[in-house]
DNA sequence: CTGTTAGCGCGTTCAC
DNA sequence: GTGAACGCGCTAACAG
């Protein structure tokens, strides 16, 4: 029923040997043969058995890409241009020689689907898998995760972090492109601070996540530079904790911890939120609480996505080189460029100030 | 070096064959043995190898979702939607036992590049193949994909079609889930006709998108339902031509196209965007040309993504359930739910009156 | 440069 | 309920 080599082989009167052989590309053939061989592959509309080949070479062309939350374009994008580097361009024939399949699997940000998309592409012998975005940060999965990716790296395939802080057990086999999230939020409050805001709520993300984390690590960083958080104990004491709302990558928990901090704290003159969804969310509260941007309350966001431009007025914001950095994953896991030296390579964040900020309202 | 089942068999003092059947859990086996296997297999850390799996069977457990645009939210959300029903929800062991693997494809609109990921699916025989969004009307191509998936559910993939029109030549092994674009376009016009507009320029997606096409055919249908569109010869003839601007689906095509319409027509009152994130291009070309939304031009959108009720103001706009249709595609692709009757479904579109659209400025 | 020969690891008949 | 044997379709040594 099927066409296999074998068919093509006699239909070209060759070798299923030399018919490989030119499918794979990596071994000298007569071009009169190669020419023989594509026509009949042409004629009999053939198309290789992928698992059949896997099996026979030990390695498949199936390359993963992992991201929490496709529906973000903070990982859209990321996952799209990984798969840029990784999919090649096509020949237009549709025959796809020697491609890659780069696939991408949302795992919802749940620690066991994470579990179960490597073990899948274990299964699949994947040529390479690359991480992006936050990790959880619980002992048990951290230790799991490492291990699912020490045996699959094991076996031979390439494994990349992108966005992702590199393991703490140190694990060498990954290759990690990690984004200055603490940096950025360092800087972004730093801006606030310079001008003039003291009181600055922060809409923080998932507590368990690392890019929460140092985001808001580099925010009350920003903080004590500035003498403004205080320690246990002095007058004030707990007034960073009261400032900052937990809560998911998500519009409407941006609105409601908005609100709650507002709440909490009405004499708040800046927010600063975990990332740009989040933060369109805190503009919506501010206005339905009846307050200008920025004239009342000054709000940043995270990430620089492409709706932030639009924003109005525009978000003051870190941006992130999403494309860049998910293109440099794409090549390093494709072995078209060198892992960063060390296995770690920093990715500068850089502050955009637009419209959303500017000094608090004299009192 | 890595562990097979004949291993496992040789632990648990069974036959290779038995290990197999319990792994496939499709064959009655004593459970006292059924016991004794997984603690093999748990013990190796064994992990199946999908491609001998797959070449035995003949068939694999890859499904392929593809998108156009993955950076886009419309396709993130849909394909993030047919994942969670694909890939199930895993047992939280990581061991990944009758799993799918749910996996998206970003062709980057471009049809060599869809072809080229089917050949791709084709090659690992995957179980299904998921195709959302616009298609492109290139007879050509149209073809070539027509063939392509006759193989495909030849070879027993399941296909189905996700905010895609059905193919035109009829092709009846496709289930089709289509937006209903055209009454989408066709009442959001009306209701900005019923506001008082008459000249509306239309921002619409690139020429060759069903999608693009469909959109603007309903907006037509309404102006000339409510006798604005002239015919060829009237007065006022070839008005919906100048009217009317095309470019690709992101945010500075809409603000481009917007700034042409409004030299070519400084009296437009409204401005209709063949999408969301067009349309908040649109807005921003519309606010630097120092004109206010909604007092000076109306501005709508279409598709309702996240963003767009946080738009300032909130857009208008016509709602695509996206993430419905995308889990259903996704139930469907596994046969978990039956094809719509006839194989083709429209499914609705809902129109979302907020405060970008209001009446023209009274002359 | 090309043909021949052996498996790759597993699912699936058959027997028992 | 379980084991033995065969073959899925292809690639990777070898020869030649």
């Amino acid at each position: 029923m099927t066409v296999t080599l074998a068919d093509v082989a006699a239909r070209a009167r060759v070798s299923p040997a030399t018919v490989s052989r030119v499918l794979n590309g990596n071994y000298p053939v007569a071009a009169s043969t190669r020419e023989r061989v594509l026509r009949a592959v042409d004629d009999l509309d053939y198309v290789l058995n992928g698992p059949a080949s896997s099996l026979a070479a030990a390695t498949s062309d199936l390359v993963g890409i992992l991201v929490n939350d496709i529906a973000d374009p903070f990982f859209g994008i990321m996952a799209g241009a990984a798969q840029t580097q990784i999919g090649g361009p096509g020949d237009g024939s549709g025959r796809a020689g020697g491609e890659k399949l780069a696939v991408i699997c949302n795992t919802g940000g749940s620690p066991e689907r994470e579990l179960t998309y490597l073990t899948l592409l274990q299964r699949q012998r994947a040529a390479a898998v690359v991480l992006t975005g936050g990790a959880v940060e619980n002992e048990a999965h951290q230790a799991a995760i490492s291990a699912k990716l020490a045996r699959l790296a094991d076996a031979g395939t390439r494994i990349v972090f992108c966005g992702r802080p590199p393991l703490s057990d140190g694990n060498a086999l990954v290759a990690a492109l990690a984004f200055d999230n603490r940096g950025g939020g360092r800087r972004l409050t730093e801006h606030l601070v310079a001008l003039g805001h003291r009181r600055i709520g922060y809409v923080a993300g998932p507590p368990e996540r690392t890019t929460t984390r140092h985001r808001l690590e580099g925010h009350r960083e920003a903080l004590r530079g500035a003498g403004i958080e205080a320690g246990p104990g002095d007058p004030g004491a707990g007034d960073e904790e009261r400032l900052t709302v937990h809560g998911p990558y998500d519009r409407r928990s941006g609105y409601e911890a908005t609100l709650e901090i507002l709440r909490r704290a009405p004499d708040v003159t800046a927010i600063a939120a975990a990332n740009d969804t989040v933060a369109l969310g805190a503009c919506a509260a501010v206005r339905d609480r009846g307050l200008r941007i920025p004239q009342d309350i000054s709000v940043a966001g995270f990430d620089d996505l492409p709706f932030s431009v639009d924003a109005v007025p525009a978000l003051t914001t870190v941006r992130l080189p999403l494309f860049e950095a998910g293109a440099r994953a794409g090549r390093i896991a494709m072995g078209k460029e060198n892992p960063p030296p060390g296995g770690i390579a920093t990715i500068a964040a850089e502050l955009m100030i637009r419209g959303s900020t500017a000094p608090p309202r004299a009192v």
